[in-house]
DNA sequence: GTATTTTATGAACAGTGTTTAGTATATTTG
DNA sequence: CAAATATACTAAACACTGTTCATAAAATAC
């Protein structure tokens, strides 16, 4: 059976040959603003061809999107290695924020775009999402554990984390803090005093 | 000068019959599910009619975002007249998350479309935004003016509660909650919590 | 070497935002 | 009032989009 593996192989190619050239082209353009004609033109294929590898556009962004999501995880290879929870949980938050920041296209392109997933591919997705989740669930199992955060309900840490970190995040990236009249740098320096504070309320 | 008089009015209430079955539409169906032909359609004009009040999709859309910030300011309407300066601020988490989560299509459009906004756009899109911004930057004030709240760092805790409440909302919103196993139900209650602790760490 | 499956494509379909030439209608002018 | 002008509107076209399908070419199976 060597022949069909080798087509298999083959297949996985061309669709990462496809990922490769789309992955730049959603990055840089965005969901709307990246055509499977233009994908196709940059791979020298034709623009049916991709339909032989992916359904149609909103299966060929969910393999984005998991790029996407595999390189937010990358980004905490670091973390990962940090000992003391307290400390891993704190360098989390700046990993999160600080990843998100400098790829604000991959932000908006794992979060901000709804395209109408169907319920298979959402639970896929939270599954993809699933390793950074879990990742913080179990750091944030180990400061109660080792009694070095205030409350002891784990559901509710993680919610203020993510939500204050990702909030935070948004307020960056969507230029919000124009609003409130402050500069980029400004407002990077403020998020970090932000985390620190909610860390400090935190802290057992 | 009567004519002219009445050719403006005439024009305002064109765009605003544009204006009111595009909103419904938006609402619905998102941005990119919105065609200016089925908006025409609706209407019951042509759809090169609608480029002689709005110069293209996105200046209709930028109408459209204004009317769904009138509508988030207009959910404040009972939070503006409480006294108490920290219990306005508690109660402008709660109604900033309700609005949001009881209207998601509105949130999405208020913050989560990108569209390629010029910087005349992206300047008068913060005006608009600038009255709820404007609203919490002076109930904070109060806050810090009474000893409410623990810091006197009037920026930092505006980005906290901002921050915290934009990213809870969030995260209900786009269903990131169901990645940690929550139903909405729960997370609802949770988020309620969430916001409480952080009052309680600011409070004085 | 022929038959069959796989792979790729050109052309077409239905949809999109937008522009333009041309037509009715309304207003102003002589 | 009639002619000239300005306004409101639209049908048709342009250049795109995602997607499908019949057809042709290549690879594999018998």
């Amino acid at each position: 059976m060597g022949i069909s593996e080798r087509k298999e192989r083959e297949k996985d190619e061309m669709r990462k040959i496809i990922l490769d050239a789309a992955f730049e082209m959603f990055l840089t353009e965005g969901y709307s603003g990246t055509s499977l004609r233009e994908i196709a033109k940059k791979i020298e294929y034709s623009p049916a061809t991709i339909y032989l590898y992916y359904k149609d556009k909103d299966a060929l962004f969910f393999d984005i999107q998991a790029r996407c999501f595999k390189n937010l995880l990358a980004a905490y290879s670091d973390v990962v290695k940090i000992k003391d929870p307290f400390d891993r949980l704190r360098q989390m938050g700046y990993a999160y924020m600080k990843f998100n920041i400098d790829n604000p296209q991959c932000f908006n392109l794992m979060f901000l775009h709804n395209s109408p997933l169907t319920e298979f591919k959402k639970e896929n997705r939270m599954e993809k999402h699933g390793n950074a989740v879990g990742f913080l669930r179990d750091t944030i199992h180990e400061c109660v554990a080792n009694n070095q955060v205030k409350g002891s309900d784990e559901m509710i840490l993680r919610l203020e984390v993510w939500g204050l970190t990702h909030g935070l995040t948004t307020l960056v990236i969507n230029n919000s803090y124009k609003a409130m009249g402050l500069t980029k740098q400004q407002v990077e320096k403020h998020i970090k005093v932000c985390w620190e504070n909610f860390l400090m309320n935190i802290k057992a």
